[in-house]
DNA sequence: CGTATATGTTCCGCGTTTAGACAAAATCCC
DNA sequence: GGGATTTTGTCTAAACGCGGAACATATACG
């Protein structure tokens, strides 16, 4: 029951009801390909006439293809198949990081197509646009044969505003207020589009085709690595809050007078949870403490701890398992405040989670007010899935699949 | 950028442009009333014609009523001012509280129709029912020039599920999985809604229509009382979340070591700001004490010691000003996570805002991640405007301006 | 009183859904 | 093999509703 905004709102024009029947049914080509024009118009529940109109709009704007004949099931002539061009199309994802940056490409549906890229970042913003223009370009002769590119989608670990294509804060590159998409996209030529790297995740999961997860409409992503990222959807859209900052659900306190977070305030979930902070309660080190480090704390990382956990350090499992309780109860602050029917967990973390899912689900049930809280199906993602990789993409390739604005 | 759910869309029928468009107008007539047909069509961006249309649709179906000519405004002919036709309508809302039950009659605007009446609360819900019935049955009979009830909206403090119309869950009450909606429908032959008291609130901030303030599409209310409820509105729609038990954010924890609180964890933000907790902070008493009271504090309340405090006593003024400090550490949680536009406060704390307004909002400042976010707008919402009562209302009005579900 | 201007109604054109008929293609059954 | 049956895909006419313009009505101004 949503209200109609008597200040903002599409009134219906004589093409708004094609506009949204066409989207519906490249969504449904999209979902169920291969599909014939048939079966699209019984899963529509509209006449076939109708559905062979949208699809020839679909086949004119070669946004579909008509593929081989099907097999027919009984009697009858046999249908003819339909997809997604994703054919001579492709979209290059960026993945900034505080320590290096990363490039994939992908065609339409977010299917790879190359080799994950890397370079190291160079904080200053004018140097890393001319390295990412440079390596983009190189990448599209490279791979000359995939065809065009439709644009390039840029993910950024800190507070964006996507509509001036400015990154306002991002504490681990040190920018403030830089602009990042009108010198890319002009040195490239192609559009751009930046998002913060935890929404682009949560967007990641909502786009994903993948056969063997349905996307849920209703998810948090929750990315735990060096701080902690989120990503809200609400109702298959990615929540932004009035300036774009909803969603930073790592600077929820566990306690007030918890450790110091980098944010500057004390006991925020990051504080306890972040892989930071789980090396330091390792290192019985203080979280903000900046002293110059022995040469294997220095190094020593995430994925090292757990490994030492596997093979039978208590230290190191203690460790973790602190963190794996933190997490949970994070989580349950998640889950009593936005209900989600499922949560994302991504960040090294994921790769100790055999170990820890009893510990973050029991510390989940601990904090959540209600049994089904208790129970919200909680999935991991894998690095190797490169969920803000395909974020990147997804702000390129889903506008085209986006629902039209209406009322 | 909403993603089209390919397993529940709505198709865009040959009615849905006209479905669209009738909505939009009369949610304008609702904002803008008395406005004239030209008017609008001006509005909308569409021609008279089929403004003149929509128009005559909506009044054969009562909605809206022609009143008297408006006054030309340079030369030409005078307008014919439409009104929303709440005449002959009216709403009860009923507002379910621990200790006492509110009742209130309004017309489908939400004007207030007659006095706010109430009775002890028996906490039998068969009781209760045929109570609620029999005082609905005679203020219908008392009211009787106000004429037809469209339906009746019940506000109750816990969880609900609107959809089988059961209280699943209400401490204060002590109902477990509770039928409601039926057993009253029946009693009544009229069509009821329930919902949690908490989500009401802030449906009620959303359909307001009072003049002085622009409802906001992204809001969350917070009503801090016996306990913290919260409701969130993204979108111009209420969050439910899978169960609809999003929005508890009285459950989030400001420190996982601090008080317990009634839900059985410790360190809930409701442990840290609700009436109980300021007033055992004020009589140094543990939260959780259920010994017998001395006579003082068993009768003392929230609003007894704001008095205390606005008259000097520097004790009862701490107490305030701690929970102040809190509720905006609270706040910030929200913020950090949400984003809103506007922040809604509501309870027997906005008395002292006054006094504790300053504390408040430096408190959201300490801990919001950017300085938008610390500027969020903060609303006090006063008892005296009923917002449980008029979000029970609008649960029966609102149905009939919402946006059509499409796509 | 005539002209100008604003409101509200009416009519027709056109895009889109809805319904149904028809051709094409494949299988089943005699 | 050939007709009946079934399924796919196209096509046509009707209904609905926006888009645009003409027209009647009502008021103010000079």
């Amino acid at each position: 029951m949503r209200k109609i905004n008597p200040h903002d709102f599409k009134v219906a024009r004589r093409g708004t009801s094609r506009e949204i029947n066409r989207q519906i049914a490249l969504n449904l080509i999209r979902a169920h390909q291969p599909i014939s024009r048939a079966d699209l118009a019984r899963l529509m529940n509209v006449r076939r006439g109708v559905a062979s109109l949208l699809v020839s709009e679909l086949l004119s704007e070669s946004l579909i293809f008509e593929g081989a004949l099907g097999e027919a099931v009984g009697r009858g002539r046999r249908p003819t198949f339909l997809y997604i061009d994703s054919r001579q199309r492709c979209v290059i994802g960026v993945d900034i990081r505080a320590s290096r940056t990363y490039l994939l490409v992908t065609d339409l549906m977010g299917k790879q197509l190359g080799v994950v890229s890397s370079f190291q970042t160079n904080k200053d913003s004018n140097v890393l646009t001319q390295e990412l223009s440079r390596r983009i370009k190189q990448i599209l002769i490279d791979y000359k044969e995939i065809g065009v590119c439709e644009g390039v989608g840029v993910v950024v670990p800190g507070m964006v505003d996507p509509a001036l294509g400015r990154v306002l804060h991002a504490p681990t590159l040190g920018w403030r207020d830089v602009s990042l998409r009108d010198p890319l996209a002009a040195a490239l030529g192609l559009p751009v589009h930046i998002e913060n790297s935890g929404k682009a995740c949560a967007l990641a999961q909502l786009w994903t085709t993948r056969s063997d997860v349905v996307a849920s409409a209703n998810s948090v992503f929750v990315s735990v690595s060096d701080g902690v990222g989120t990503g809200v959807v609400v109702n298959g859209e990615l929540l932004r809050g009035r300036h774009n900052t909803a969603g930073e659900f790592g600077h929820v306190p566990l306690s007030i007078d918890g450790p110091r977070c980098s944010c500057g305030a004390t006991g925020c979930w990051e504080a306890y949870v972040s892989n930071l902070a789980t090396l330091s309660r390792y290192f019985g080190r203080d979280l903000a403490d900046t002293r110059p480090r022995d040469a294997e704390s220095a190094t020593f990382t995430v994925e090292d701890l757990i490994a030492r956990a596997r093979a039978g350090d208590a230290k190191a499992l203690a460790a973790i398992n602190s963190t794996a309780r933190y997490l949970g109860l994070g989580l349950a602050s998640i889950i009593n405040s936005l209900d989600p029917a499922r949560i994302y967990i991504g960040g090294e973390i994921t790769t100790a989670w055999s170990l820890i899912e009893p510990i973050v689900r029991g510390a989940v049930r601990e904090r959540t007010l209600t049994e089904f809280g208790g129970t919200t199906e909680i999935h991991i993602v894998p690095a190797e899935e490169h969920p803000r990789l395909r974020g990147a993409v997804a702000l390129v390739a889903a506008p085209a699949f986006a629902a039209p604005m209406v009322a």
